[in-house]
DNA sequence: TGAAAGTCAATAAC
DNA sequence: GTTATTGACTTTCA
């Protein structure tokens, strides 16, 4: 499908204006220091993002976001931390594999934050991601929860120590794989076992089959999409 | 209350 | 240096 069909009638700016043109020539265009944008007050921007939206289609919309990163040499860092105030390996997984719109719950609403960014015109998207907007949000929606900033904070100086980042064995790993192939969804009894012998903690197992029963039903999806795709071309 | 959804953030991969 | 992956935490929902 052409990542740009119907740019003319979905909302989306016209970018194939001579401005963008030029741009996606110089894609190492990155200083916009000189380039007089617009000054937006914090709220200002707040407004822009988070207008309403009935429908977004997720997989069009995340195909234009990357080009449009890739093509301004735009960090997702910075576009994650400004625009969806989420991390970069969050926004780089929905990029790559957005759900789709009516799938979503309370997930609609990063979507139609980045929808909203862009949709503005090309300077007010830059200035929104590289503008220092004064003053502050009246109401502060999409700010990372309360409770996760505590998760942030566990950091130097903090009196609990991180808990380093488990990595599973390759045993233990073929292990889990082998048995999610067989049951998806294996009895706590099952888990207890599975866990003993593996040397896990029975969360550890469980929070397993919950990421793989997630991501193997994403991934299908996703090669459904694609089959459809070829069968349609 | 348990499962699903949304996400963080370390770190693997490029 | 940047992006993708992924185990685990937090929030939402039935």
């Amino acid at each position: 499908m052409d990542l740009y069909h119907n740019i003319y009638d979905d909302g989306f700016e016209d970018q194939r204006d001579p401005e963008y043109e030029i741009l996606m020539e110089n894609a190492q265009v990155q200083d916009f220091s000189d380039m007089n944008l617009p000054n937006y007050t914090a709220q200002a921007v707040e407004d822009m993002l988070s207008v309403e939206r009935d429908y977004i289609d997720t997989k069009d919309l995340c195909l234009k976001i990357l080009a449009e990163l890739k093509g301004h040499n735009i960090p997702q860092e910075l576009f994650a931390t400004r625009i969806i105030s989420r991390s970069q390996g969050t926004l780089s997984d929905l990029l790559g594999k957005p759900k789709p719109w009516e799938m979503l719950r309370a997930g609609r609403n990063t979507f139609k934050r980045m929808y909203n960014w862009m949709v503005q015109p090309y300077e007010t998207r830059m200035a929104i991601l590289f503008g220092d907007p004064v003053g502050t949000v009246a109401v502060s929606t999409p700010s990372p929860r309360n409770k996760r900033n505590k998760r942030q904070s566990s950091s130097p100086g903090d009196s609990a120590p991180k808990k380093p980042r488990l990595v599973f064995t390759e045993t233990q790993k073929n292990a889990l794989v082998k048995v999610f192939k067989e049951t998806e969804r294996p009895s706590s009894k099952m888990q207890k076992v599975i866990a003993d012998h593996l040397h896990l903690d029975v969360s550890t197992v469980n929070n397993f089959f919950m990421n793989a029963r997630r991501r193997r039903h994403r991934a299908a999806r996703t090669s459904e999409e694609q089959d459809q795709e070829q069968y349609f071309q």
